[in-house]
Order: structure tokens, then C-alpha cells, then sequence
DNA sequence: AAGCTTGTTGTAATCGATTACATAGAGGTA
DNA sequence: TACCTCTATGTAATCGATTACAACAAGCTT
């Protein structure tokens, strides 16, 4: 009893109206009398209809769907800003594409070929490795294809973006140590090209300098948000004659590093040397000690872009068209402690 | 100078041919001659065509995409799963589309609806929530759609799924804690309705029987995957007069839980009491003790089950029609040792 | 009554590809 | 030479919706 799917023009006989009717009905009920509305109701609960998006994506020329790309799907760090996304996006009927950079900067052409053949109507970025010239790029040559960024972005880019406090949160977590007595001061870095990392750095130095804190160079080591990057600038310090007796690292996992590498070699932390991270991802509060750091909301992160990209998709006014930067709080925890006496 | 986007019969006049000679040469290229090959090619680039996808997709009855139902996408667990699917179906051309199922029990026609709409080719499910019922509905309503299970599957469906060896973990975390003298066991389970939990579970029991170990109701704990129940668990465990010595979580986030609560009341893992977990996500290594877990390589099973879905999509034998079963492995680290002696 | 507006509906064109069918020419065979 | 086969290509139908345009009726205005 295999019979093929309903079309309009099924719905369209069994309602006694043509297809243009039926579409009507469907699309823009106001536009056609109550008791047709009913009667095409009516017929396609009768068939079973459901449109064939396919046939629509043509005609019309959209497609409902909005593609993310993300740096790494297996980065966890990514999954609750996608679930905030999707989350949205489906309350306002759009599908989310996924579609993985895997780290290498993308090209003006390799985001055109994702426009083009992954027939999206808009973009959302939380891959910030493109370079300017490239993204502007892109959207001159598809002025209708709306992108924003989200998470990460590029720096100079017109386009909107919607990203955490992360300076702030670098001050808050400067303040809050200095508070506790610190004057010496270290700090891991992200990976060097990347936005988040180049921001967070620039904050912890500017601040301190505020403060007039104490910074060395060789107290600044470059990581690249990995666990095992924090742990080997643990393994740095260790050798290092003085130490600062504050640790700022750019990422939660390189904080949990770091505190790994410092307890297995007989430090105490917080006694010893303060640590902390940045992002606050579900782990740090059963980590031992747990972990003072910078609490982000990624969900409402990826909701905020979602809704700024239905705004553009809508030429609603979305005033935002410059960039949300999206209040960061302080999570202080037991990696962070009063400066030990000596 | 904003022309609208080259359609193939802008290709087919310059290069001299046909809209069918285009089509053929770009879809079928033995079906050409070799000089109207070239020449279409050529034609391509100067014109910098793209096929519209939502044209042939209307024509050919087809979308090239797929798409996972993820059960929370929030869940770092499942970033790993995806990952490994879109890398491997971006390889054979197909795009992920990612629907997550937010925890709610889909029916038949919650799928149904997926598929119709979300103009997918396949559907790969990482959610065990829905009853066998609704899906053997789904399959004989949609024959040609294929369904592969991944990680988690539904009892006694008789579709393809890719997933781990739970059993075989559980039985390697109960004979390593056995071979360091344990003989009183406990168990903190994920929720009661899902199937790894259930797997899980009877796996642990069964085990313990044939050790000759000792199991108790009350040391069964009724979990639910997260943090806090595996706290939650711990305080229990605290007000019991007579406690195992070992503990087996069914996942890493509820060990972790545990092992902290135990901490903070004064208990010393391992020197009191062992606790191990499931899943060996990336913290585990860096946790204090660090944990001891059952491997399983996610990726890997998201690329298992994306290879499965490509070779129903391309009808190929497919031997794999039953189900993969991943090997796992047991990782031992600090959080278990020998018991202690009293 | 003629003319205009408004609301509702139908006819047929359209989106941009793929492909069934027809055709022409080259080469082979009897 | 007549006939058949095979390859390469073109013509036009087709996928299933949306929508521009036309048509018609009802209600108003003058």
C-alpha cells in the first residue's frame, strides 16, 4: 500500500480549491477566507501533507538553515554555545548545519563553498582564525548571506559579533588575587593567534600595570588551552628560581594542569601559589581544590547570536549590529587563597 | 556589477554544449567525451558555477545531509561522537545536521516529522529514549530512510548501532578492583531508563555474582550521569554504618562528585575506599586522585556509525547491519588501589 | 447605472537542476 | 550495401512548491 507522499495538488482536490489556494492557506492564512483555511486544514490532516522543503528552498530561494562553524567539535567548551544555538533556532523553525574548521584558518573561498553548497541563508562563526581581508571578502561577494560571530571573532570586522567580557574577566580575577595580598603575578597564555588568548593577555598585563603588580616576562608562558600545555608550564615554573605567587591561566583545563602538575610535585595550592582559570566548565567545582575562575554564559551566548542572526534574517532593526559583549562574573574558590607569610 | 549566481546553462553556452552535456560532465564525467569534458570544466571556472543544491535536491530526491539526534548537545560527552560522525561524512560529501532532543521521549511522528522536514537522507541517533514501537513505525514509514544507532540504541530494534562494550567495561573495573582484594562492592547507576545504565548495571551485578563478591540493595545508588548525583550518592554513603570498599560509578562526572564529597568529609581515596568511573573524559588524568576508567573511543564510534549510514546510503553490503560493538579499555590510575587493611 | 475598490480565487509561469527519450554519426558485420 | 551497435549529445519533461497576474464577485460611491 505504498502510496507516495501527499503534494498540494492532492490537498488542493481533496479541499475542492487550487493549489494556489492550498499554498495560501498554508503560508499566509490571512490572506485566504475562514472557511477555506478550514477546509485545506482539513485536507492536509486528511493526506498527511507536509511540504517538501526541497520544492520550497527552490522556488523561494532560502533554506531555513543556518550554518555554525566551530574550531573543534570535540572541544566540550563548544557543545553548550552550539546547544544555545540550536535551542533558538529551532523555536523560530530554522535547522542547525554543523560543520567542524578543524583549526586550519579558513579561506574566503572555503567559507564561500560553504555558503554555496551548504545552502544556508546565514552563517554563524565561532571560529575567529580568518583573517579580516578574507571575511570582508566573503560577505561582498554574498551581501545576502548575514554571518556573525560568536564566541571568537575577528578583530577589525564590521560584521556583528556577539562575545564574553573577557578583559574584564581578566581584571576580576587580577583584582580578586591582588585583594588577597598578591603582588607577583604569572600567567599561561592561549594559543598566540588566537583573539580570546591576545585579549585575555593584553588585560592581564594592562592591569597589573594598573595595579603595579609585579610581571616578568618569563612569568608569561605561552599555552594553547590544553590540559597537558598547563601542565608543562608547571613543569616551567618548577625550575624557575623566583616565582610569582599567583597563577592566572587563560583556560580552565590549563588551570587544572597546572594545579595537577604543582600537587604531585608537593606544592600546595592555594598555601603555596594561587591558581586560577577561566571559564568556569563544570568540572571546577568538584576539582581538588576547586578552582577559582570566570563563569561565562556560553549557552546564552549562542542564544544571543542565534537571535541576532533571525534579526538580520528578518531585516529586523537588531540594533546590534556592532557587537554584544556579553557580563562575565567572578567564581572565587579554594584554588585562590591569601598570600602565604614567609 | 551584482550578477546573479551562473546557472548551468550559462556554463552550457559557454562552453558550447548542452544543459545535459553540463550535467553529465559534472555528475557522470565517463559519459562525456573527453575535449567537451575539459571544456565544460573550463566553463565552470571561468563562470565560477555552483550547482544549486536546493534544485537538485528537488530533482534527484535527495539532500546529501544527515542528521544526529543528539539527546543534550550540551553534554560534552556527545562532542566527541559528533566530531568523529562529521569528519567522516564531510569526507563522502554529506552535511551534519544537528537536532537535539532535548531529553523529552520522541514519538514516532516527533521523528517522522525530523525526516520529512529536516530533508535529511539518513538519520543517525544517539538517543535511546524512544520505544521500539515507535521506532520500527518510523522504519516502515519511511523505508528508504536509514537509521543507525550511536553509543546508545533501543532494545530489540533490529536496525545497525554502533556502541561500546559496556558490559565488558564493567567487568574489567569489578576484576581489577577484585585483584586488589576487594570484596564488598557498590554502584552508582545512570538514570534508571536509559539502556547504558541498564547494560551497565546488570553487567555489575552479574559480574559480582560470579566473583562471589558482596552486593547489597542499598548499595545500588540510583544516579543520573551528573556531578552532583554522584555527590548526592556520596552523602549517602557517608551515613551508612556498613560501606563497600569499592565503588563503581557508571560515569566519570559522577565519580568525580563522589571522590570530592568523600574529600571533604575526611575520606582518603584510595586509602579508604576506591572509586572508579566510566567513560575516560579528558579530565580524568589531571584529577586528584586521578581516575581510574573505562576507555571508549568516541570519535571513533561517531566515524563507526557515519561509515555504517554511507554504506546503507550507497546500498553496500554492509555486513554491519546488526550492530558494532567498540572494544573498551580499562584505565587504571590513583583512584583505586589495594583495600585496606583494618 | 457606471465606475471603483476590496477581497478571494484560479491559471500558469517559475525556481535550477537532472534525466528519459530521441537522434545522429562512427564503426563493425554479413 | 543494408543493418546493427555503441557512443556522444540535444530536446524537453520533470521534481513540488510559490507567486505574478488575471478574473470575478460583492459592496460602495457618485
Amino acid at each position: 500500500m505504498k502510496t507516495s507522499a501527499p503534494k498540494v495538488k492532492d490537498v488542493a482536490r481533496i479541499a475542492g480549491v487550487s493549489t494556489a489556494t492550498v499554498s495560501r492557506a498554508l503560508n499566509d492564512p490571512d490572506k485566504v477566507s475562514e472557511a477555506t483555511r478550514t477546509a485545506v486544514l482539513e485536507a492536509v490532516k486528511q493526506t498527511g501533507y507536509r511540504v517538501n522543503q526541497a520544492a520550497r528552498n527552490l522556488r523561494t530561494n532560502t533554506t531555513r538553515t543556518i550554518l555554525a562553524l566551530v574550531p573543534n567539535l570535540a572541544n566540550p567548551f563548544f557543545s553548550n554555545i552550539l546547544s544555545g544555538l540550536e535551542r533558538e533556532l529551532a523555536t523560530a523553525n530554522y535547522n542547525l548545519l554543523v560543520t567542524d574548521s578543524a583549526g586550519g584558518k579558513l579561506s574566503a573561498s572555503d567559507i564561500g563553498r560553504l555558503i554555496a553548497a551548504g545552502q544556508a541563508d546565514g552563517l554563524i562563526i565561532l571560529d575567529g582564525n580568518s583573517s579580516r581581508a578574507d571575511i570582508e571578502q566573503v560577505q561582498d561577494e554574498y551581501p545576502e548571506c548575514p554571518l556573525v560571530y560568536a564566541c571568537e571573532w575577528v578583530e577589525g570586522f564590521a560584521g556583528p559579533s556577539v562575545r564574553a567580557d573577557n578583559e574584564g574577566g581578566i581584571r576580576l580575577l587580577a583584582d580578586h588575587l591582588w585583594d588577597h595580598g598578591h603582588r607577583c603575578f604569572g600567567h599561561v597564555t592561549g594559543p598566540a593567534d588566537n583573539i580570546l588568548s591576545r585579549y585575555r593577555r593584553h588585560a592581564f598585563e594592562t592591569r597589573l600595570q594598573e595595579l603595579g603588580g609585579t610581571v616578568k616576562d618569563n612569568w608569561i608562558i605561552p599555552g594553547d588551552f590544553s590540559i597537558a600545555s598547563g601542565s608543562a608550564a608547571a613543569e616551567k615554573i618548577l625550575q624557575m628560581t623566583d616565582q610569582p605567587t599567583a597563577w592566572i591561566c587563560a583556560s580552565d583545563t590549563m588551570a587544572f594542569g597546572m594545579i595537577s602538575t604543582f600537587t604531585r610535585a608537593g606544592l600546595d595550592v592555594p598555601g603555596d601559589v594561587s591558581v586560577t582559570g577561566f571559564d568556569n566548565i563544570e568540572m571546577t567545582e568538584v576539582f581538588n581544590p576547586p578552582l577559582t575562575t570566570i563563569h561565562q554564559h556560553r549557552n546564552k551566548m549562542g542564544q544571543q547570536a542565534a537571535r541576532c542572526m533571525l534579526d538580520r534574517l528578518a531585516n529586523r532593526p537588531a540594533a546590534k549590529t556592532q557587537g554584544v559583549v556579553m557580563p562575565v562574573y567572578l567564581i572565587a574558590r579554594g584554588s585562590s587563597g591569601p598570600v602565604r607569610e614567609r
